[in-house]
DNA sequence: AGAAATTTGTCCGTATGTATC
DNA sequence: AGATACATACGGACAAATTTC
């Protein structure tokens, strides 16, 4: 099979899909995401790329992912649970610029961000909490 | 090969190990990353394994990458002045932990942490704002 | 200007580990 | 305990952007 993304690559092909789907109602809040597998089957696309596309949905903070049980389509655009991610513990949520982020993304104060809170632990010990603020719709 | 991610996942160690040389300067602010092959020969991982510890760094706004270029470490933190790089913007200054920040760290309202500010853009516009928080000396 | 080499990006298939049901 | 589902890791192949010659 040869690997050509013209355009748009396929994950973000079928992470759009997904979106769409969520937006829509047809997948709704709060209910799991065909499993892994499934969706490889559909889009006829590897688990590797699935998970891709899955990955940029919570970016977006339209999903949250758990081990062993299942991708949850996010209750309202943002979830404030905590999950398990790549590196410890994560959670996602929305806020309101305050003045200082609003003068670095350049909008008004109030304007909606996406917080990403990531909790870096060593045993039991919290060593570090890492904040990523991004706007709330990013494309190409 | 098994695949034995007892305790820490194996991208996970290497992204540390990377982290820890770009703090303590051996890879200096502003410099290339070795190419993702280097260091799959050096850690004798795959690429994508590395690729997978790049992409914790750039979660924590320590490094950004470049199609066809490679990976830059980000700027060095300055105290309270900005710095103007390829890789972003940084600056570090020292705060009292708020209610928040303190429940999280487990440790006093008022308690000093230290704020790190990366800005990473795309061309002109703010694209993410990433603020790393820890502990300013004392190691329980 | 153009071709080749370099480097990151995407995608596949497979195997095994780990958490949950 | 067994089945299901996500997580990690490997290796290979080709695409796309950049640099070098």
């Amino acid at each position: 099979m040869p690997t050509p993304h013209y355009g748009q690559p396929r994950y973000r092909v079928i992470a759009d899909e997904l979106r769409e789907r969520i937006e829509s109602g047809i997948i709704p809040p709060g209910a799991l995401l065909p499993t892994e597998s499934a969706l490889s089957a559909e889009f006829r696309a590897s688990r590797g790329t699935i998970r891709q596309a899955i990955a940029a949905l919570r970016e977006d903070g339209l999903a949250t992912t758990e081990h062993g049980r299942g991708t949850y389509v996010s209750a309202y655009p943002y979830d404030q649970a905590w999950h398990r991610d790549d590196a410890g513990e994560t959670r996602q949520r929305e806020i309101a610029a305050d003045a200082e982020l609003a003068a670095l993304f350049n909008v008004q104060v109030g304007t909606p961000l996406i917080e990403r809170e990531r909790v870096g632990r060593n045993g039991k010990k919290v060593e570090k909490v890492v904040r990523a603020y991004r706007l709330s719709r990013a494309d190409p």
